[in-house]
DNA sequence: GCAAGGTC
C-alpha cells in the first residue's frame, strides 16, 4: 500500500483531519513532542495514489528560525549595518528538533507528502518549511497541499480529493517579509541603543529596540499625545430651543449643530425671538432597530476584553488560548467576521441551555428565535469566527478571568444568533425664525440580543410627544448656549488596537505582543483614565481627532445605530466593571517622545516611527504573491532603502541625541 | 541583549 505523510500546522488540525479522514479509526502515537501526536490510518486519496496507509502529524506553527552567523553575535563588532548583507542562515532551533526529525523519518517510508497547513500566507510558508524537512528524509517524496477554509468534514473530504501545489510566491512574499525584519530590527535595534548610551542617565543600560510594527505603534501612542498636549480649545455657540408637552420636556437639536462666531450666532438667535412662533415642518414615526453584533474577531475580542474585562489585550489572548486547548472555545486567532453557512450553529445554541445566566435565552433561540448571523466582509479563509463548542459550567473555569472570557464569547455568539433589537423612532423637525431644529426620540420596542449581551445598550431616548405638522408653538426655551471644545482623550488600548488593524500594524496574533513591547521597552505607559480631570469632555466633541480610525475611537453624540463599536468610557454600564471607569489609557514616556520625534526631526522622507512602511512591505509582499516582482527585487530594493535611512540617521545622529537630551534629560538641564 | 511570525 502506498504510504503517504500528512502534516498540520498544529496539533489541533492534525486530529481533526486524521478524524474526518478515517472516519473516527485511527491510531495514536505519541513523538517526543509533548503535544505533536502520530495518527495512522488508511485512506483513498483517488489517483494518483489511490488506497494508502496515512500518518497524520503536525508541526507547532513556523519549524525553522532565522539567525545571523556566529562572527555577527557580537553588538561591537562588526558594525550594525554590516547586518544588512551579513549571509543569514535557517536552523531548526532546538526545541522543534524533534518535531523535524519526526517528519524525516515519516518521510523516508512514504511516497508522498499532503501539506495541511493554515490557508494563508505564512501557512504556505510553514507548508515550505515542512517541504524541507522531509527532503531532507526523502529527496523523492511527492508534495501536495490541501486547501481548506475551515474544519468541517465534508469540506476536508473535498479538500483531501483536490490536492494541488505549494504557491512558491507566497513562500518568497513571507520569507522576504521574515529576512527584511531580521536585518532592520537587529541592525537599528544595534544601532540606536549603542548610539544613545553614551548619553548615560537611564539610557546606560536599556535596550533601544526598532521593529517594523512596535515602532509605528509607539507612533500613534505618540500622536495622540501631541494632539492632546497642543490642544487649543474653541470658543463656539449654539442655540438651545426645548418645549414641554404631554409632560414631556423634548429638546430640539440646532441644524448647524454651532458656529464658532459669536456674532453670526447672536443674530440668528435674535431672528428666533423675533419670529416667536416656531413651526412644525416635519413629523415622522418609522420602525428602527440597533444591529446585532458581528460573529467574533481576535480583534473584537481584544477590544471588549480590554473595554469592558479590565485586562490587557495580551491577557485576554492568553486566557483565550486556554479556553482553546481544553476545548470549550473554537480557536481563537481569526479574522473572519462570517460562519459558513454549512456550520450548525443551532446545535451549539443548544449546548448552552444549561446555564443559569444565559441558558433560558439560549433555549428561546434553540425553540425558534434563531437567526442566522450576520455576515461580515472578512474572512482569512482558516478558521471560523470564535465561538463556544462546548459548554462549562463556571465552576469548572479556574480563574475569575477565564470566566469572564468564556462568558464573552458565548454572549457575543448568542448574541449574533439572536435578532436585532427593534425600536420605534420619531423625529420632529421645526423652522423657527429661520433657523431649523430636529427632536429624536427612540422607544424601545423589543430588546432581543440586548438581553443576553451586557455590553451594549440602547438608552438615552424616549418617545416624543404628539406634533402635527403645519402646527405653530411658542417654544417654552430658546437660549443661546456657548462652550468650547475639549482635548482628544490619551488612547485606549482598544483604540491602539483599532489603529494598528486599520493600518496593518502586526497580526490578529501578534498586535497584543506588540503593545506590551513597546511597555516593557519603557517606550510607553498605561495610567488609568480619570486620574486627571483634564479629559473629562461632558458633551461637547471636537472635531478630526480620529485618524485613520475606524468604528473604535471616541464616541460622536449622536452615532447610533450601525455597528457596535461605541466609544470608550460611557459605553459600559451595566455589566461587572462597576462604576470607576477602570479603563487605561497609553501616554508615552519621555523616552518613547524623544525617540519617535528624534527620527520625525532626521526629516527623511522615510520617517521610520510612521507606520507607512509597514504597510509598504505589505504592499511588496502582495506584488511578489501576484507575480509582479520577486523576492530578490523586493530584497534588494527595500535594503537599499534602509540602507539609506540607516546612513542618515548616523549622519543626523546629532539632532536624535538632542531629541533625547532635551525630553529625557529635560530636568537636567 | 536585538524582529515578527507561527503555536503550546
Amino acid at each position: 500500500m502506498t504510504r503517504i505523510l500528512c502534516v498540520a500546522e498544529k496539533p489541533s488540525i492534525a486530529k481533526a483531519v486524521a478524524g474526518h479522514l478515517s472516519g473516527g479509526i485511527y491510531q495514536t502515537n505519541n513523538t517526543r513532542d509533548t503535544y505533536v501526536k502520530n495518527y495512522t490510518f488508511d485512506y483513498d486519496f483517488g489517483p494518483p495514489w489511490g488506497h494508502s496507509s496515512v500518518t497524520m502529524t503536525s508541526v507547532k506553527g513556523h519549524l525553522t528560525s532565522t539567525e545571523f552567523p556566529e562572527d555577527y553575535k557580537s553588538w561591537e563588532y562588526p558594525p550594525p549595518d554590516r547586518l544588512f548583507d551579513a549571509p543569514v542562515l535557517t536552523v531548526v532551533p532546538t526545541n522543534n528538533k524533534t518535531i523535524a526529525k519526526n517528519i524525516e523519518d515519516q518521510a523516508k517510508r512514504a511516497t508522498g507528502l499532503v501539506i495541511w497547513t493554515d490557508c494563508d500566507r505564512e501557512g504556505e510558508h510553514i507548508g515550505s518549511e515542512i517541504r524541507d524537512a522531509a527532503k531532507k528524509g526523502n529527496r523523492n517524496i511527492l508534495v501536495k497541499r490541501a486547501r481548506f477554509s475551515n474544519i468541517e468534514r465534508a469540506h476536508i473530504l473535498t479538500a483531501a480529493r483536490q490536492l494541488g501545489l505549494l504557491d512558491e510566491k507566497q513562500v518568497d512574499a513571507v520569507s522576504a517579509r521574515i529576512e527584511l525584519d531580521l536585518r532592520i530590527g537587529y541592525c537599528f535595534t544595534r544601532f540606536l541603543t549603542l548610539s544613545l548610551r553614551p548619553l548615560g542617565g537611564p539610557l546606560s543600560n536599556l535596550t533601544l529596540s526598532y521593529g517594523s510594527c512596535q515602532f509605528p505603534t509607539l507612533g500613534f501612542v505618540v500622536d495622540r499625545y501631541f494632539r492632546v498636549k497642543n490642544f487649543v480649545p474653541e470658543q463656539f455657540w449654539g442655540i438651545k430651543v426645548a418645549h414641554e408637552r404631554e409632560g414631556i420636556k423634548v429638546n430640539f437639536n440646532w441644524a448647524r449643530h454651532r458656529l464658532f462666531d459669536r456674532m453670526a450666532v447672536v443674530i440668528l438667535y435674535e431672528r428666533c425671538l423675533a419670529a416667536k412662533t416656531a413651526k412644525v415642518t416635519k413629523v415622522q414615526e418609522k420602525p428602527t432597530k440597533k444591529w446585532k453584533p458581528l460573529p467574533l474577531t481576535t480583534v473584537e475580542l481584544q477590544k471588549l476584553a480590554t473595554r469592558f474585562l479590565r485586562m490587557s489585550g495580551q491577557q485576554a489572548m492568553t486566557i483565550a488560548e486556554k479556553l482553546y486547548t481544553r476545548g470549550f472555545i473554537s480557536y481563537p486567532r481569526t479574522e473572519t467576521d462570517r460562519f459558513d453557512r454549512g456550520m450548525d450553529l443551532r446545535a451549539l445554541v443548544r449546548k448552552q441551555t444549561p446555564d443559569p445566566r444565559w441558558g433560558t435565552f439560549a433555549q428561546n433561540l434553540a425553540d425558534g428565535a434563531f437567526q442566522q448571523p450576520r455576515e461580515g466582509r472578512h474572512d482569512d479563509k482558516a478558521h471560523p469566527p470564535i465561538h463556544p463548542v462546548a459548554y462549562v459550567a463556571p465552576a469548572a473555569l479556574g480563574d475569575d478571568g477565564e470566566k469572564r472570557i468564556y462568558e464573552l464569547v458565548t454572549r457575543r455568539f448568542l448574541a449574533c444568533c439572536s435578532e436585532d433589537a427593534q425600536g420605534m423612532a420619531s423625529d420632529v423637525e421645526i423652522v423657527y425664525g429661520e433657523e431649523t431644529f430636529a427632536a429624536h426620540g427612540v422607544t424601545v420596542l423589543a430588546r432581543n440580543y440586548l438581553d443576553v449581551y451586557p455590553y451594549e445598550n440602547w438608552t438615552g431616548t424616549a418617545m416624543l410627544p404628539r406634533f402635527m405638522v403645519g402646527e405653530l408653538f411658542e417654544p417654552a426655551e430658546a437660549l443661546l448656549t456657548e462652550g468650547k471644545t475639549t482635548p482628544p482623550a490619551y488612547l485606549t488600548e482598544a483604540d491602539l488596537i483599532a489603529l494598528m488593524d486599520a493600518n496593518g500594524i502586526g497580526t490578529d496574533a501578534t498586535m497584543a505582543e506588540h503593545i506590551e513591547k513597546i511597555q516593557e521597552r519603557q517606550y510607553v505607559r498605561t495610567v488609568e483614565r480619570g486620574g486627571n480631570n483634564n479629559n473629562n469632555n461632558n458633551g461637547d466633541e471636537e472635531e478630526a481627532n480620529a485618524p485613520a480610525a475606524r468604528g473604535g475611537g471616541r464616541g460622536r453624540g449622536r452615532g447610533r445605530g450601525g455597528r457596535g463599536g461605541r466609544g470608550g468610557r460611557n459605553g459600559g454600564n451595566g455589566n461587572g466593571n462597576g462604576g470607576g471607569s477602570g479603563v487605561r489609557e497609553f501616554i508615552p514616556t519621555s523616552l518613547g517622545v524623544a525617540l519617535i520625534e528624534g527620527f520625525d526631526r532626521m526629516q527623511f522622507e522615510t520617517s521610520l516611527g510612521k507606520p507607512f512602511l509597514r504597510k509598504e512591505m505589505e504592499l511588496k509582499m502582495k506584488a511578489i504573491c501576484e507575480g509582479r516582482t520577486t523576492k530578490q527585487a523586493v530584497l534588494s530594493e527595500s535594503i537599499g532603502g534602509y540602507r539609506q535611512v540607516y546612513n542618515q540617521s548616523k549622519a543626523a545622529l546629532s539632532v536624535l541625541k538632542a531629541a533625547c537630551r532635551q525630553y529625557v534629560f529635560q530636568n537636567a538641564g
